[in-house]
DNA sequence: TGATGTACTTGACACTGTGTCAAGTTGACG
DNA sequence: CGTCAACTTGACACAGTGTCAAGTACATCA
């Protein structure tokens, strides 16, 4: 794998983002991906043990283009507190359009697949840790509501936050990526901080 | 289909609900299910026409044997406002867990499987009318907050009772049913009512 | 120049699961 | 006894994944 040519390599992760992007994930074969590569099928898995490998490795493919680290490295580390949280919704709505397509099709593949189960748990584990992070830092400046423990309070952003919540909400109910995010914003506001009575 | 012996579709739907609540959903086949429901594979489709419809069938049976319809009837249809809602979300989240392992499977098959995904997309229609029904009996009270769109507000309310939340919740981050009840009412009220300064 | 090795191709094949088809079997009912 | 409905058995086509073996094209180096 790491012995085989890498600028083949970034073009089978082109174009498995590109057949993603646009649409039926689940029609999106292994074949398909090698033919728009313009390679041969087998040469796939000179690259990539199986589908579910691949598609994993698109999506942190996804996060290096997008500079994903950098920038949460800096907007969302960088604040504190309620910036913090609004930093960290707003990067990653950011970016789920731009791994949305993998993402289903590794949703998809839950269950079917144990290697695509652990691997899309693994990838939702750095997302949560940005909800943890961002809990604690509203917690330390005592802004977090009261009737959560820390770990609810995790949880709960987490789940608003979620991919299927996007796709139910920007694909199937038509919102807008901005009304979304502001709707979102709110919520997260309305749900984690405490009441500003003073 | 009509025509066939009704005791055994019916055995053969309970088969699909024994094995679905179990476990490992996508690894539920049709000869599993044929096996405990003590038939051949062959005969399961003298019964439905493929796997998608079995899914839908069982989905509809369980929403018979719960008796699903009277209760929302009773419960949701004959309440108004604030009632309706809270009945609603006890209703709807009492029966998730019945429908679960068969949602699960159901969506699973979504973009692979048009007739899946149409099918379990106009399952959802009804949930969504439902939610529309606790909207519009809140704004015909003026409990309706501000800042939201009717569409909107059913979309929202239609998130936050998802299947898929549910799952994550329940099952992914080990909160209870009741715990998992209590904060999407208190959030549904926080999201959906007019602040009450009065 | 010729040897070696890497990256890739071609074509075949095993395997799994769905759905179809044809030819039985069984039992009830007239 | 005949007939019909419900079901069984066994075979098969089809799609998609992943594997295997043999071959090619090209660069690099002795």
């Amino acid at each position: 794998m790491s012995s085989t040519n890498l600028a083949t390599r970034d073009r089978i992760l082109k174009a498995t983002q590109d057949l993603m992007e646009q649409g039926r994930v689940a029609e999106v074969r292994m074949s398909d991906i090698a033919k728009h590569a313009k390679i041969s099928r087998q040469a796939l898995y000179l690259h990539f043990p199986n589908r579910a490998e691949l598609l994993v490795a698109t999506t942190r493919y996804l996060d290096d283009v997008q500079g994903i680290d950098a920038r949460v490295e800096a907007q969302v580390m960088g604040a504190s507190g309620i910036a913090r949280l609004d930093a960290f919704i707003e990067i990653w709505f950011g970016h789920i359009p731009h791994i949305q397509g993998v993402a289903k099709a590794l949703m998809q593949m839950q269950g079917s697949d144990k290697e695509a189960d652990a691997a899309w748990q693994n990838r939702m584990t750095a997302v949560r840790r940005l909800c943890k992070s961002c809990v604690e830092s509203l917690r330390e400046e005592g802004r977090l509501a009261d009737g959560y423990t820390s770990k609810q309070a995790v949880d709960v952003l987490f789940m608003l936050v979620s991919v299927p919540n996007w796709l139910l909400m920007v694909q199937s109910c038509g919102w807008s990526q901005k009304t979304y995010l502001t709707q979102t914003r709110a919520t997260a506001h309305r749900m984690l901080l405490k009441d500003e009575a003073l």
